[in-house]
DNA sequence: TTTTATTCTATTAGATAAATAGATTTAATC
DNA sequence: GATTAAATCTATTTATCTAATAGAATAAAA
């Protein structure tokens, strides 16, 4: 499941890439919380670390707010994910952001469970990293 | 990622599988949790679980333990997993097992969070549904 | 009736998730 | 320069979940 938080990021963000069409400039935390129905203290806590990655960008003072740090098509889902909920593997040791050698494994190279996640992990993994935020507001992702 | 639960589980029904086939009999929980490095005490938990479930049989007193509660190529990976950590999906309303619409949804069929998780969801569905333990034991998986 | 094993009831320490409160800093505008 | 609008920083809280442990009860075989 995706917890809350990268939920609440993937709204907001997704909002603000279409709003960035319209060309009025930074987006207010409260105004995103709003139209969101997001709790703005929490808001405010995601967006400040998707800005802390360069995901986002944001104008201190009146007249501020946050817009998209780079292009929309340059931002994928999974880099999304990850930043907020942490790697998309089912097991660290087929992690790339997060490798670690699972405690029990006696030989990783003939473990059944990591051979199945890793079927898993690629094919999550081809889905969201192939997946850019352009994608999700031009409508693209079909099914 | 998967819980400790979910792995400690499949590690010990891949073993009580592959054990399965040397006709000895059942197996015990100590000899599961040495064998498998898993703690005595949290796996016995674990067990009863897939046990009340049908995936395990179980026969108490002496010379008694665990075995598979039906024919390997009829458990799938995917039932231990949603046994053991719940619903594979990303978001309550794309679960079979748990459906439940999203609080802040407008609507459904033009959630692009939705349909995104939709691709990652059945994805994950096709490969661990498909997936049988007889597989599993068998070596059958290959990536 | 002793031994071997699962099962049941209860509890706990620690981590994480989700949120809230209040003070501070930055910058535009009046 | 004062006011206002905004993000940012520090801190705290509540609830839930994870992982594990302890001990007593029950069941069945020898």
């Amino acid at each position: 499941m995706l917890s809350k938080k990268a939920k609440y990021g993937l709204q907001a963000i997704i909002y603000l890439a279409k709003e960035e069409k319209k060309n009025k400039g930074p987006i207010q935390i409260a105004e995103l919380a709003k139209h969101e129905k997001i709790p703005k203290k929490f808001l405010e806590i995601i967006l400040l670390e998707m800005r802390k990655q360069g995901i986002l960008h944001s104008k201190l003072g009146a007249g501020g707010g946050y817009s998209l740090g780079k292009p929309a098509d340059k931002i994928t889902i999974g880099q999304i994910v990850r930043l907020l909920d942490g790697p998309l593997a089912q097991v660290s040791c087929l992690s790339k952001i997060a490798y670690h050698k699972c405690d029990e494994c006696k030989d990783e190279k003939t473990c059944e469970i990591r051979k199945i996640m890793k079927k898993v992990h690629d094919s999550t993994a081809r889905i969201l990293d192939g997946t850019t935020l352009s994608d999700a507001v031009k409508g693209k992702i079909n099914f």
